[in-house]
DNA sequence: TAGTGGTCTAGACCACCGA
DNA sequence: CGGTGGTCTAGACCACTAC
């Protein structure tokens, strides 16, 4: 099944012509550097005068793809200070991919408990949803999170094993996100999200601590990295009696 | 919208506690003439030259105000013709608003069939998602939608009447924003969806023609207009065992 | 060919930050 | 204070569209 990133519509055929624009070539030099950790989470980078200077270019076409760099959550920019590697472990970013919220109260930060963690063969769907070949192995991880200290997410994270070597054997914090970045040098840049109303079966249930047949949201996310390969599939089972997901249309 | 803030400075020339930059003083003053329909829909703006002269400001510092009212999907700039009111009623538009999508295929258009259609007092979850005093009047419209021909959504719509004079007589078309826009001079920015897992009722069951107690996806959608102003409230109920809710992060 | 938006440059000045 | 990003300008040239 091809999964469709955004709407049907913006099927337009492209130009197929050669011309890449200067401020362009900047941003994916910059952004190849960002995926090869030439520059660290949290470091700043050289002033836009000089890296104007280093790729003999103004200093506004160096702005124009900083300015790119930091519409895509990749660069914070501070006027006064500096541009820097945009670190995702602090709250802002946590909640960047988490989209669940509380109905009544601002969120806490949710909080994990691992069950399961397994390196293995991948199955079918894991195979379809990380463009994995057959011989290739996956780190699966069962998990229980919680929201203002309530149950309320049962879910199985799978990766592929080769681009997280020795993940099956660590700690696994809370968020994860963060330890793909600074561990493997893997930085999450978009998820996409299919959301499904369910009915719990008999084992759903009983890792939720509830009835089989409650109403659930079901959430199959593929998070891709800077190079848009897909490095994490996740599905993810909701109670939300007491939650909703939020999402903000514009 | 991130451009509208609380900003508390005025447009007067500096003040000294708050500082405002040119282009987005233009932004402002074009946004309140879309706001006011002196541009309509799909009409030409003058060229970026035409404007500067105008507004008595460099090409350059109208190009940021458009190139951030694009961004915020209320124009659209083509090289070689020139700047366009966004329409929204092509089909790129609908599915802004429209998340939901076939598991296999990719979408057709949704249709609509009115079920009842009121002007009436609102109720409690209407004064407050809307923002209304008790004496005003709500339009109330129940309708089932279709995707590719089959029933998957039912849903209640409530707009403020005093928005939308002799709305209660309209005949109602399938998309709903494009007549907001060309018949009250209303334009939706952005809207806020809360998603929630339900098992349906008996009412609801009947009403989607399948049975008590199924699981189906509840949509809350709060719609506002350019000046922030919440316009609709949407309760949606839409079964997703041949569909998914399509979010994604970035 | 004329007119549009898109890119690129060079330079001036402003607002903000930290030492 | 010096250094950073942010704004603003003026002008040149490029790519695209319509006629």
């Amino acid at each position: 099944m091809e999964r469709t990133g955004d709407d049907p519509t913006t099927a337009a055929g492209r130009s197929e012509i050669g011309y890449r624009p200067l401020y362009r070539q900047v941003y994916d030099k910059l952004l190849k550097r960002l995926a090869d950790a030439v520059w660290q989470p949290g470091q700043m980078l050289p002033s836009e005068g000089q890296l104007a200077v280093e790729l003999g270019v103004s200093q506004g076409t160096v702005r124009k793809a900083l300015d790119a760099l930091t519409a895509d959550s990749l660069l914070i920019r501070r006027q006064g200070r500096g541009t820097f590697v945009a670190e995702h472990d602090d709250q802002q970013s946590v909640f960047r991919f988490f989209k669940l919220r509380p109905d009544r109260a601002g969120a806490g930060m949710p909080t994990s408990r691992v069950i399961t963690m397994t390196e293995t063969s991948p199955n079918a769907d894991e195979r379809e949803n990380l463009d994995l070949l057959r011989t290739a192995q996956v780190v699966r991880i069962e998990r229980l999170r919680y929201l203002d200290g309530r149950l309320c997410i049962a879910e199985t994270i799978s990766v592929p094993a080769v681009l997280f070597p020795g993940f099956a054997r660590m700690e696994i914090p809370n968020t994860l996100y963060s330890l793909y970045a600074t561990r493997f040098g893997i930085t999450i840049a978009t998820a996409n999200e299919r959301l499904k109303a369910i009915s719990l079966d008999a084992r759903q249930a009983q890792l939720l601590e509830t009835s089989t047949g409650t109403a659930a949201l079901e959430i199959d996310r593929i998070a891709v990295d800077l190079e848009d390969r897909p490095v994490e599939w996740r599905l993810s089972i909701c109670l939300t009696q007491l939650l909703h997901y939020n999402s903000l249309l514009r």
